[in-house]
DNA sequence: AGCACGCCGACT
DNA sequence: GTCGGCGTGCTC
């Protein structure tokens, strides 16, 4: 019999499949790519995904061990699906077997087995309808759950009897012995009444849902763009209501959990289908049972976060991304991915359409409308619907300001709060202040693990690395020169706070920042308090660009915008933008529009200027068309190479030697920048460099890559030293 | 990445 | 003797 080797993604960092043998006397029809084995990998027992059969090994047969057990008889992953996550390992530069281990749910992943749960669910027979009276009054209890059951029009699950106080579990057995009670098994969260009729959509949504439905069958992305309240969500259902007419299913994806309620109970109540979620606040079992459903095609709508674009679907028939601009699409740490291009390569590979739905697109896309790769879809402001904001910039220049809040947009807040008004004050940055400084020596509190600053939290007394998470109490001396003279520079919502409390003490204030929302309810009891009205400041980060609307809120006060147009990020005026534009519209309703004021002192920043004047179509035009002026790309791709070693020398030598390398294979269209200059610094005894690569073109940062990397790999001096890369996910297909 | 092996100095 | 520090090499 020819000998046949089974390739194996093995959840490890080293970048390649591992060749095992089959079972002893096993048939090659046994095996098929997408099945789990378990393996014994070094010293350990690790669960692997067949990824390819070959007959051939670069190993001599006496190095392979066979595999321990085959756990599937079926493959658990759908060679399309090895396709996506082969791509997406190759394209982020990330190993193999991780790519493949993030993509299972944990109890897959472990080697469980994949079988579907189904809940039970309960109705009344027709015996059961009609008991006799004088039976019932002798059994209260048998009593209640008759009349919870008769109140249903369909099964359902023995989440109704939440409201009994007593074990209804005995009293219901007794029913479905007794046969008044039936049993039956549900699929997943069917368990709804379409209670709202089919919604009249106006001219530009029809158009959208035409254009979209004229080409279910094939690729295409599109843009839609709307502003908030132009009716996205409408234009979305229908669309899922034609795709899942024709048997198929659809996975929306949001960018933050706290956004699945919301939009979950408006499919519920529209939407005849079956339906789950998945996101990372599920419970283990909870994900694999999603995950399973979804897979089987149990469920035909999944609505998840950037987590499930990995999720198999059997028939996968359109993808929805809401919110496509929003940086929570692009997993930040270990696996850097984007889920926003992620989907749209699943989309294409699938030959499917994908919808990105925004108010404020991201340059990336909107570049891609110009060269004709996505197609635009516009909706309009719907008239009388919402209001849009007015915009006002208060001229901070050389002004007085009280804590940063200057004199006009104090007078305004008083104005909003004597008419018993609420008003948002905006302020990008969490803490109390961000440097905290020594007044005698100049020290500044530096992050030792990374390159940034530490922020004071002064109600910790903490100093708080946001970039890393490292946590210290705060010095009361400084630690160079033992002064008692350090000094907090800058504010945060904090110290916000604090200056609101001292402005206006008979006030309720709320601060809303990662801070004081992480408890589980926290978020929800700020909400309520906002909803019930009345005379309030609510003092925030970007957290209140997201999610909830605020109709009391009249007044939205930004406190420093200046930051955002000269960051050395080239995104950072595209983002600065996009949240102007998502603070003022979570204020304000109908008769009471919100007005927005902009403290900054470049009143006449042309962007800033066409933001407030005309819109942010315009002011990602003018974004778009500033770069291509100073002939920059829209959008960079860029990559970090991080080179860190115990003594400096050995750094040194090791940029020395990469040196030539660089030279032999850098193109036109790549750059290295770097050594980074300042984060030359030590680190618990290490010496630490970064270069980063800037690229406009994906191929060549593809391409230089994949030279660079094996070079890294042959320099003697790289055993001595430690080094990572990182891809920023900032990618389009 | 982990983890074991092995070589060397320090100490009961 | 032997405990443990970390430099080196390996995982099919």
């Amino acid at each position: 019999m020819q000998p046949f080797y089974l390739k194996i993604a093995i959840d490890t960092p080293l970048n390649r499949l591992f060749d095992y043998l089959p079972l002893a006397q096993t048939n090659r029809d046994k095996y098929a790519p997408g099945q789990r084995v378990l393996t014994s990998f070094g010293r350990s027992q690790k669960t692997g995904v067949i990824v390819s059969i070959s007959d051939s090994s670069e190993l001599k047969p006496s190095q392979l061990k066979p595999i321990q057990t085959l756990l599937d008889d079926e493959p658990l992953v759908s060679s399309q699906d090895i396709k996506l996550l082969s791509w997406a390992a190759e394209y982020y530069h990330q190993a193999i077997g991780g790519v493949f281990a993030q993509a299972l749910p944990k109890q897959l992943r472990g080697g469980a087995l994949p079988k579907e749960q189904f809940e039970t669910r309960y109705s009344l027979t027709s015996l059961g309808q009609h008991l006799d009276d004088a039976r019932l009054q002798r059994a209260p209890r048998q009593a209640s759950i008759q009349k919870l059951l008769l109140e249903q029009t369909q099964p359902v699950s023995s989440a109704v009897f939440a409201s009994l106080d007593w074990p209804w579990q005995a009293t219901l057995k007794t029913m479905v012995s007794n046969g008044w009670v039936e049993l039956s098994q549900a699929n997943v969260d069917d368990e709804r009444i379409v209670v709202e009729a089919d919604f009249e959509p106006n001219q530009a949504q029809q158009d959208a849902i035409d254009t979209v439905a004229g080409s279910l069958e094939g690729f295409t992305a599109y843009l839609l763009d709307g502003v908030t309240g132009s009716g996205k969500t409408e234009v979305y259902l229908q669309l899922i209501q034609r795709v899942l007419a024709l048997g198929k299913q659809v996975m929306v994806m949001l960018p933050e959990i706290n956004l699945t309620p919301q939009l979950a109970d408006r499919f519920r109540r529209r939407l005849a289908a079956r339906m789950v979620v998945y996101h990372s606040g599920l419970t283990d079992s909870q994900r694999s049972q999603a995950w399973l459903k979804c897979r089987s095609g149990t469920a035909n709508i999944l609505l998840g976060t950037r987590s499930s674009v990995f999720t198999p679907m059997q028939h996968l028939g359109m993808i929805i991304l809401d919110e496509e601009h929003d940086g929570s699409f692009k997993q930040q740490e270990g696996f850097r991915y984007s889920a926003r291009d992620v989907a749209i390569m699943r989309a294409r590979e699938l030959d499917i359409p994908i919808l990105l739905g925004s108010a404020t697109p991201s340059l990336e896309c909107l570049y891609n409308v110009q060269q004709k790769r996505f197609s635009h879809l516009v909706l309009p402001e719907r008239t009388g619907h919402s209001i849009k904001p007015s915009i006002h910039l208060i001229d901070c220049r050389n002004k007085k300001t009280e804590h940063q809040l200057s004199k006009p947009l104090l007078k305004a807040v008083d104005d909003c709060l004597k008419r018993d008004e609420q008003v948002i004050l905006f302020v990008n940055r969490r803490g109390f202040a961000p440097v905290l400084m020594c007044h005698c020596c100049g020290w500044v509190a530096q992050c030792e693990h990374c390159d940034s600053r530490l922020v004071t939290h002064q109600r910790q007394s903490q100093l708080k690395c946001h970039h890393c998470g490292a946590e210290h109490a705060k010095p009361r001396i400084c630690p160079r020169c033992q002064q008692a003279e350090l000094f907090a520079l800058g504010s945060g919502t904090e110290r916000i706070e604090d200056a609101l409390t001292e402005l206006y003490p008979n006030t309720p204030i709320s601060r809303i920042d990662r801070d004081t929302t992480k408890g589980k309810d926290a978020m929800q009891l700020v909400i309520d308090k906002v909803h019930q009205g009345g005379a309030q400041l609510l003092v925030g980060t970007q957290m209140l660009a997201k999610g909830h609307h605020f109709p009391n809120v009249t007044l939205v006060g930004i406190i420093d915008v200046d930051a955002g147009l000269f960051s050395i990020d080239f995104r950072a005026s595209e983002r600065m933008a996009q949240l102007i534009v998502q603070v003022a519209g979570r204020a304000g309703r109908e008769s009471k529009p919100g007005k927005v004021l902009i403290q900054t002192h470049q009143p006449e920043h042309p962007l800033l200027q066409t933001l407030i004047k005309k819109d942010y179509a315009a002011f990602s035009q003018d974004a778009l068309q500033e770069r291509q002026q100073a002939q920059l790309p829209p959008y960079y791709y860029q990559a970090l190479l991080r080179v860190n070693a115990t003594d400096e020398r050995a750094v040194l030598d090791f940029l020395q030697q990469l040196k030539p390398h660089l030279n032999a294979i850098a193109m036109p269209q790549v750059s290295v920048l770097g050594p980074v200059p300042s984060p030359m610094l030590k680190r618990a005894g290490r010496y630490r460099y970064q270069l980063l690569f800037e690229s406009a073109e994906r191929k060549s940062r593809h391409y230089f890559l994949r030279q660079l990397l094996p070079r890294i790999d042959q320099i003697k001096a790289a055993r001595k030293i430690r080094w990572s890369i990182d891809i920023d996910p900032i990618d389009l297909y």
